[in-house]
DNA sequence: CCATCTATTGGCTGTAGAGCCAATTGTTAT
DNA sequence: ATAACAATTGGCTCTACAGCCAATAGATGG
């Protein structure tokens, strides 16, 4: 905790504040959820006045679609790096079996929550509703991309990179469904049913996307 | 709604006052969600005090996850009925193609938004979490059943029917995930996924899940 | 018909959060 | 140095909900 009990009060730029108590509210949205977005709890992990929340997020709901937006939005960098940043850093094969075993992780796990989260949420708040979808269609264009570079260098075979993508993450989805219930007592149908049914897609043998 | 303004005081039995708690409760939560169980809202659709509900419900986190069983208990007796009860009414196959039939239809989806909303909000609260475990693996086993009989009866093949219920549950859910957000934009992609998926995990030919 | 039982009422309190704003204080430009 | 500006404080009100309980009023058995 920034614990400065009550210590003088320390001045940033609005940039800086800004990005500060953004960051602070992924953190806390991904690691206790979006419902303890609240003004008090991430104005007290900045050892901060809950009035300045106020200050830069009169209403709540936007302070909590951004929180998503950001931990989604480095997440997805983090398991699917934009291709174009290194010319062949990675080919789209080994880009996938870079995803498939980060997936796997369970670092992954606050993600699968924070998701399910947020898709529950929509339902009520209409401003994260809309940065919902929005990063859904991110994580499935991003695989498109890979999928579609993929198919141009011969590297796998698709009909359709749109649907494909879709489809993977559906199921990718499905099986992190769980995470708060019963993920335990299906660890072991599910282990590898998102990349088998992805090396399907993809016109892949069977352990094709498994990291070498 | 039952409207009774404020007329006089109608006085039933416990147990039967009870259930009419938490049917209403289970419609509050498929039709506007499990956070809208409160002790006002299913006073107010009854037309009774508040404090009748208490008296039904101390805590109120107990009503909320007898709603959700009481709702999917239903549902779950509505698409794949007790193969027991009627000693050859459906065969597997046929079971199992009115299932697809059911789940790809609209009255659906407040129950995929259910699971949705159960599942993330288990997340704080045990009561609720055991009962979705609960119901989870009730879904699972029922999907689990057919199919053993169906390779019984060798409509079906397949060698862990457990894993392959686990699997179609995971695909069902993943393709109804999006629910709250993108899935108008998924819709033919996600159409046929989980039938697809089923096809495959029981030696069926492809459609061969379809209803005729 | 009366007494007892219990379902039901109609309040009460305490808490947590959102939204709001005048006063204060650190920073910056004149 | 001082004035102007903008970040920050430290409150305020209002709402919704959970949990609780003494009093009331329908039902039921003696």
């Amino acid at each position: 905790m920034t614990s400065r009990g009550s210590g003088k009060q320390v001045r940033k730029t609005a940039a800086e504040r800004r990005r500060e108590i953004v960051a602070a509210a992924a953190q806390v949205g991904l690691e206790e959820g979006l419902e303890c977005v609240t003004r008090q709890r991430i104005a007290d992990g900045l050892g901060v006045q809950s009035g300045l929340i106020h200050h830069y997020f009169p209403v709540i709901e936007e302070l909590v679609a951004e929180a998503f937006t950001s931990a989604t939005t480095a997440e997805l960098d983090g398991l699917l790096p934009e291709a174009e940043a290194e010319p062949d850093g990675y080919g789209p094969l080994r880009a996938l079996q870079r995803f498939f075993a980060l997936i796997s992780g369970a670092e992954f796990d606050n993600i699968s929550k924070l998701w399910l989260n947020a898709r529950h949420l929509s339902r009520y708040r209409p401003v994260l509703h809309d940065q919902v979808v929005s990063q859904e269609l991110r994580w499935c264009r991003r695989i498109e991309q890979i999928i579609t570079q993929g198919v141009k260098e011969r590297a796998f075979h698709c009909e359709d990179p749109w649907a494909a993508a879709v489809r993977i993450l559906a199921v990718v989805d499905g099986a992190s469904a769980y995470i708060n219930t019963s993920a335990e007592q299906r660890m072991e149908p599910l282990a590898d049913l998102a990349r088998t049914l992805a090396e399907a897609q993809l016109g892949l043998p069977v352990g094709g996307l498994r990291m070498p």
